[in-house]
DNA sequence: GCATGATAAATGAC
DNA sequence: GTCATTTATCATGC
C-alpha cells in the first residue's frame, strides 16, 4: 500500500498535465492585472493556488515560466494582454 | 556527456588566466547553464548522502575530480538541499492530502 | 511541432 | 548559510 502511494508520488512529479482553463484563467488574470509588478506575494500565492486547486509551487512555477516567456516575446502575448487586459478593465474604472 | 572545461565558456586556449578575473565587467554576462553529466551528479549525489554540508576541503578536492569549480560545488550542494527541503514538503502534502487509499 | 509545467544551474538579496 | 528568482533544459500533452 505505502508502496503504490510512494511510486505514484514519485512519477506524479515529473509528469506534467496541464491546469484546468479556470485555473489558468485566473493566474492570466493576476498576472496581466499585474504586469508592471508580475511578484506575488507569499499570501497571493497561498491565495491563487486555493483558488486554482495546485499548490503553492506550482503557482510560482506558473509565474516564473510566464514572466521570462512574456518577457522573451511579448509580440506573441499581445492579444493575450489585451483580452485579460479588458477583462479586467472594468473592475479598474469602476 | 561532456564536461564542462571552462567556465568562461569561452573559446578555447590560454583559459587558466584565473579565469573571468574582471577586466571591466562585474556580472553583466550570466555563465551560461550547463546540466552536468551523470558521472558528476553521481559523485555529488554520492557526497551529499555522506554529508548534506561539505567542508572547503573536500569541496576542493570533488570539484578538481569533477572538473568543476568549487563555486559550482558550493551551489551545487545549496539547491540540493533545497531541492531536498522541498521534496519534504510535497511529500507531506502529498500524504495528508488523503486523495485514496 | 510547439505549448506548457517541472526541474536543473546560476545569480543575487539578505 | 537560506531562499526567491532567472534562465536554459527536460519531459510531456496535444
Amino acid at each position: 500500500a505505502v508502496m503504490i502511494l510512494r511510486s505514484r508520488f514519485l512519477d506524479a512529479r515529473r509528469k506534467r498535465r496541464n491546469f484546468n482553463k479556470q485555473a489558468t484563467e485566473i493566474l492570466n488574470e493576476y498576472f496581466y492585472s499585474h504586469l508592471s509588478n508580475p511578484y506575488p506575494s507569499e499570501e497571493a500565492k497561498e491565495e491563487l493556488a486555493k483558488k486554482c486547486g495546485i499548490t503553492v509551487s506550482q503557482v510560482s512555477n506558473w509565474f516564473g515560466n510566464k514572466r521570462i516567456r512574456y518577457k522573451k516575446n511579448i509580440g506573441k502575448f499581445q492579444e493575450e494582454a489585451n483580452i485579460y487586459a479588458a477583462k479586467t478593465a472594468v473592475t479598474a474604472t469602476n | 556527456e561532456e564536461e564542462n572545461t571552462n567556465p568562461g565558456s569561452s573559446a578555447s586556449s590560454s583559459s587558466v588566466t584565473k579565469e573571468g578575473s574582471k577586466s571591466s565587467n562585474s556580472s553583466r554576462t550570466r555563465k551560461k547553464r550547463c546540466p552536468y553529466s551523470k558521472f558528476q551528479i553521481r559523485e555529488l549525489e554520492r557526497e551529499f548522502f555522506f554529508n548534506v554540508y561539505i567542508n572547503k576541503e573536500k569541496r576542493l578536492q570533488l570539484s578538481r575530480m569533477l572538473n568543476l569549480t568549487d563555486r559550482q560545488v558550493k551551489i551545487w550542494f545549496q539547491n540540493r538541499r533545497m531541492k531536498e527541503k522541498k521534496l519534504s514538503r510535497d511529500r507531506l502534502q502529498y500524504f495528508s492530502g488523503n486523495p485514496l487509499l
